[in-house]
DNA sequence: GTGAAAGCGCTAACAC
DNA sequence: GTGTTAGCGCTTTCAC
């Protein structure tokens, strides 16, 4: 049982009519043929019969299209990009491709071989995103002629659709900061910021909002209490407990750059008396239903992936897009 | 620059070779054809200068295949589907593939319009995750003549592999009951089923495994007390709170089906003075880090999708497969 | 060790 | 309204 899938020449030979009736019938160009509708209907029917699937590579091929929307994503497993593949692939569907998401892991090198393998299969467009080093993978594509733009990490020679990271961070520090000022005149009475990578772009945004606000709020800022000890929860938990010994108790304010930092901080925080969390303004970077329901209220910041897809589809559509950065703002989700 | 892709014919022009060995340095059959190693030297020379790619396309339309490992999936953004896309995308990268993984968002239609897309896009084979129709979709690729096999939810026309969730409720219950029976002798001293849908295979298997261990343990199984309310975290939330009322107090023990219902129930949970819950025993069947992090301890069952990947694989690969149901065990995590 | 030629299934230009 | 024909870029006999 359909041991060979049947062509247009099968059906061609059953309905008497010629391949390229049959090909416009079955690709739905036969409105421009202007084919009879009996034509069509008996094509159809004998299609259906032999249970006809077109050939995608074929007519891509012959197209010089292949149908395949094309994105690279760090990771599956992780809210943020998943959500964005959920919107790349309506957007996609929408346009009549079909989604091909596949994740690098966050390895330059994985990146480019992914790359490769996707020009390879003709993908008709690529979004690359956040991806460590864009730059190579845009010059792979632009060698290939395949439209391209980077998505939450910035390259410089293709279009960019970026968070807003600083006025994400800005907004952040600010509810914090208001908030600890209701108890102002004490000791610890500084914000701290922890997590993230001091190399990476996003994260350096957001340092720079942090400290912006700091210094406009709180008349200084001090280098010494950004901590970008990483994304691990061990580590991050590691960064408040030193914290917490340095300054011998909590500081006034949290800023916790990432869910899974947040969960090594979470922990901590946990092993305290449960009043000694009372003073304490905690804010962060990203976003988890969960941190919603804890005994203490949080206030995250969420990215808005759908956006970013979005864009990032209108400008890969425009002809001759100029490298330019196009910033998405983050909703701040108060406690 | 690159506006048009070099072929085989641009190198074998410029190589002075023909395009059969061009073909057969550059796909890496030139072992075989015994090419001299200078020639192959030369054409990839040339190859690397003119940023040549292959077209996998034209590759797969001759050899009637396309180099793409195909599966639906429900959603995306869900650990344990997102968690299983990675593995997936390890193991089709092990064998040469390139992975192609699509969301359904559990519709039925949506489901069969994608296996169709998948199909045309000659995709080699196709794992079916989480679908809630299996069997048409099986029918569909068995008339396009590829190999498909049925993951998370089993199907009768293709091999299935799935998680055993009827032993992963078994061992959730009785670590539940166990517990429990160190404060026997109350009233409400009983454990209750929230969460799930009914007729979906995967909780009905749930729900007899905590019956039966209810039934030897406690020596009776009380229908009353499952409420498979759905997976919705207000639905759940409804029901503890019902439940609550009913029993003029939180019962002994808590068997939850699934995060997302646990959502919910946390919710009814926090609203409580904080003792009320030092009694009640509480087991989620599904793992979110975040839950090993509460004020309360709690059970999970974690499932274990990378291997419900591997044995998919395995069993793949089979010549003519029979449609067997391969159980995968999940894990306890206690608290 | 290498080349010539046929053909995978489809589309598009042109013919009638 | 519909048929003929020439490829898309590659692989694969078969020939030498």
């Amino acid at each position: 049982m359909g041991k060979k899938k049947a062509t247009i020449y099968d059906i061609a030979d059953r309905s008497g009519a010629s391949a390229s009736t049959v090909a416009s019938v079955l690709n739905g160009s036969w409105q421009d043929r202007r084919i009879a509708e009996r034509t069509a209907v008996r094509i159809r029917q004998i299609a259906s019969d032999l249970h006809y699937s077109r050939n995608l590579q074929a007519s891509g091929l012959r197209k010089a299209r292949s149908g395949l929307a094309g994105m690279i994503i760090p990771k599956h497993d992780n809210r943020f990009f998943s959500a964005m593949s959920e919107s790349f692939e309506t957007e996609a569907r929408s346009r009549g491709m079909c989604p091909l998401i596949v994740s690098t892991l966050r390895d330059p090198k994985e990146e480019r071989r992914i790359v490769a393998t996707l020009i390879s299969h003709n993908v008709d467009q690529m979004f690359i995103t956040g991806a460590t080093e864009p730059d190579p993978l845009s010059d792979m594509c632009a060698k290939a002629g395949i439209p391209h733009i980077n998505v939450d990490l910035p390259g410089t020679l293709a279009p960019s659709v970026i968070s807003d990271n600083y006025w994400g961070a800005s907004e952040l520090t600010r509810y914090i900061v208001e908030r600890m000022q209701d108890g102002a005149g004490r000791a610890r009475d500084a914000v701290h910021f922890i997590g993230g990578i001091g190399t990476d772009h996003n994260t350096r945004a957001r340092v720079q909002g942090f400290m912006d606000i700091c210094r406009a709020m709180l008349g200084s800022a001090d280098p010494g209490r950004v901590d970008t000890c990483g994304y691990a929860p061990e580590a991050a938990e590691a960064s408040v407990r030193a914290l917490y010994g340095r300054l011998g108790g909590l500081p006034a304010g949290l800023f916790i750059n990432s869910t899974i930092a947040f969960e090594g901080v979470f922990r901590f925080l946990r092993s305290l008396p449960h009043d000694a969390l009372s003073h304490v303004v905690i804010g962060c970077y990203d976003w988890d239903p969960f941190l919603s329901h804890l005994q203490f209220p949080v206030a995250m910041v969420r990215q808005n992936g759908e956006e970013l897809v979005a864009r990032a589809f209108y400008m890969i559509e425009e002809t001759a897009p100029a490298p330019t950065v196009t910033l998405v703002r983050p909703e701040l989700i108060l406690p």
